[in-house]
DNA sequence: ATTTATTTTCAATAAGTTTTGAAAATTCAA
DNA sequence: TTGAATTTTCAAAACTTATTGAAAATAAAT
């Protein structure tokens, strides 16, 4: 296989991939881009290696750096801005880990704290069933949120030695 | 709170959470309703508490009996299907897992190898680029792979108890 | 065998999301 | 300043995905 080909295969999965993640195809796409780009590249590089529009690219480069995957470059004596990704795959995952525990679990855990403290009888079987499974849910949450917060802080070889001897 | 306002809370932002996880808005509010339901419910049940339609009812319960987190249940002298949730939520992450790692992170890996196999000279930077970034997530991804494994079978109290130890 | 209840399918449509492209805003240099 | 280059915005259009509902299929009762 061609690096031509493979590039184009691995941007075209990337995005396939991403749309599982909650991250939208184009977003992943010029995420791979980036990925495999071994110097910074312009709004205008991206546009034309995948073919879609400037006002696409502008929107989702603006969301790789909210997301803290992609930095912005000047590079001196040009007057066109520049992207480049972080290409350290440990620090990839960390960011997305840490900005969708923000965004998605901490406000759920939020919420499932405030349904427990629910009105009626405790005994009643409908209002059992709801409170337990709130509460299972809510603790469960609680343990991953703890456990993902260690892996953000948790160094890339610490955590691949260590985790994989302790689960051997 | 009151139960009956506490219970579409839930339902609608286990729905909304779902959206970011790769599973659909209904199939997470019909799984959702399951989950608070003491006893086994039929379609039509589900049509009126979430006010969809019965063929929307019909193919998300159908999703939800294939990633195994539903079963179909027959109650004695009933004409009626009736449809149940795995309550314990540990099973229902482990269950997600197992078919989220066998539809997207097993194909993805296989993917990788394949482009890693790629023609060119490895000193030329942009083929180094693209072998690195690629065999980099390959194998970041079999870590979480055989991590997932392992996780997968571990029972509930054995995980959370001892994983929590280890992260102190 | 016929009727009745129930489930399934799927084409049409509705709803939601992404993309475009041209106009407005901004930035930099002369 | 003014003008050229570049980036940003956003309404409209294109595209994608989810939902409906009625017809077909299936299953159970008489």
């Amino acid at each position: 296989m061609k690096l031509s080909e493979a590039k184009a295969q691995f941007i075209s999965s990337w995005g396939a991939f991403g749309t599982h993640w909650g991250i939208n195809r184009t977003m992943a796409q010029i995420h791979a881009l980036l990925l495999i780009s071994p110097d910074p590249i312009t709004q205008d590089d991206i546009m034309a290696q995948l073919n879609i529009s400037r006002g696409n690219v502008n929107m989702n480069t603006r969301d790789l750096v909210d997301w803290g995957l992609v930095d912005r470059v000047l590079i001196p004596g040009e007057r066109k801005e520049f992207f480049s990704a972080e290409k350290d795959i440990w620090k990839v995952a960390t960011q997305i880990i840490k900005e969708r525990k923000k965004r998605e679990l901490d406000p759920m855990l939020k919420l499932l704290g405030q349904l427990e403290k629910i009105e009626g009888d405790k005994k009643e079987k409908n209002v059992k069933q709801f409170v337990d499974t709130v509460s299972g849910i809510r603790r469960f949450g609680n343990q991953a949120d703890k456990m993902l917060d260690v892996m953000i802080k948790a160094d890339e070889s610490w955590f691949l030695g260590s985790l994989l001897k302790f689960f051997k």
